[in-house]
DNA sequence: CGTCGGCTTGAAGAACATCAAGTTTAGTGG
DNA sequence: CCACTAAACTTGATGTTCTTCAAGCCGACG
């Protein structure tokens, strides 16, 4: 095994498609240039044009939208594996911010580079296909969330969602993981005030489902809580690679 | 100018490709098998697996879940020229129900022919990723409506939403649409009451904003709209072909 | 050792849901 | 043409969920 192999976003490709050593090789070709940025600065602003595309190697990121009034909406959050911006290079102007949660790596990807490689390898190109659809169906989840559950609900099936992704790259399972977010990210991201996340929260633990303290989540019931949250992993979980 | 240039799909698609004869011809070779679905039953059932792709000829369409205590999330709604169900192809089964609005006509998509036009054309592969992204940046605006704007602004956004995608496919102007949803549509796909829905459309109206009646959108003041609502149609509106 | 970000809790208020009861409209069979 | 029905829409009264405002706590870090 090489070290593209154990890239993220070869370990969740590999999830879905069997990929073979020239399908690896042209993964291994979009990593060329790698970048940090700290935690904190945005990396690309609402409204920018001609962005770069990224996948991120290591840390955590947010994507989120800004109103007038200040109030912010994050619309997903990625981690090791993910891709960053992919959406607005596509659209020639990004319609969203990106933001460090904590420092992170990245490895730039040219959409040239991308295009290319989908044109080589047509099977690489349906598993990041896969990926994107993937992320797609992660916003809609998500907004049926914020839409249609309550906020013990959703908070519940957030923690949940999460703990699957983190799962396939390798950073968590059904006890739980870690996690850098702060009351105020969920707030942010759940549709919430900050105030009443931390009554969820306090909620949830006392009533011996999960705890979120101290960068750590802890399921103490995971059953019960997928309950609650009607979480169906369907569109996570792959069971098992789907092209041979 | 023949009869594929004329669907809605070409004619959306043209607003950001500038297409050739080739292209064209690729994208008709993709329009044969025709099909019709009468209004209010599923075309795609939540859970199937091995679903077709379609895109609409004429008619409305929506995508939504359903919650186990009966709660419904539209997620969106289908107009002439768009997609529908290509993110279940991808992901093997679908994540959403889709259900007619009214009568329609579709035409199948099979993968292979889709995959196939993109090696053929990739120019045109480029159109319809960009079309897939503004569908995505669709659901991500919905997602920070629901969130994060009020009912009366939600409800404005949505109806500008609306005829912006409309206009593009000319079946709708600054004026006004026609609109066969009903209010409980809009409670379904805006997170709220269809009580409540309907006392935001009489303010809306009684404000000399926007009047919602016997399936006919009339905006009255489309300045004032667009400031309650903060419409910023940068995501629908390409001011021209992007590439050449 | 002060300050600041993150967390916690209480009290009051706003936005929206729910419940209940009409009205209007389009369609349908007699 | 009329009676009947069902779906869509409308409105008022009441209740719940979540927000906002206010205050204080704790630990990290200069």
């Amino acid at each position: 095994m090489n070290r593209t192999e154990n890239s993220p976003l070869a370990r969740k490709l590999a999830a879905f498609v069997a990929l073979s050593p020239d399908e690896f090789a042209a993964l291994k070709q979009l990593h060329q240039r790698r970048r940090t940025f700290v935690a904190g600065r945005d990396m690309v602003h609402q409204g920018q044009s001609d962005q770069a595309a990224y996948i991120l190697e290591s840390g955590w990121v947010c994507s989120y939208k800004i109103m007038s009034d200040g109030a912010r909406q994050i619309v997903d959050f990625q981690i090791p594996g993910d891709f960053l911006g992919l959406r607005s290079v596509l659209l020639q102007t990004s319609d969203h911010s990106i933001e460090p949660i904590t420092d992170i790596q990245a490895v730039e990807v040219l959409v040239d580079d991308l295009l290319g490689a989908f044109a080589q390898t047509p099977r690489l190109a349906a598993a990041i296909l896969w990926a994107a659809s993937r992320d797609e169906a992660m916003v809609v989840e998500h907004l049926v969330g914020v839409g249609r559950r309550d906020a013990n609900a959703r908070m519940a099936h957030f923690l949940l969602e999460l703990g699957a992704r983190l799962a396939l790259v390798g950073m968590g399972g059904k006890e739980g993981y870690a996690c850098p977010l702060t009351q105020y990210h969920l707030a942010d991201a759940l549709g919430l005030s900050a105030v009443h996340v931390n009554r969820v929260l306090r909620q949830l633990r006392e009533d011996g489902l999960v705890t979120f303290r101290d960068g750590q989540v802890t399921i103490h019931d995971y059953d019960r809580l997928v309950t609650l949250a009607e979480f169906d992993p369907a569109y996570l979980d792959q069971t098992g690679p789907i092209l041979k």
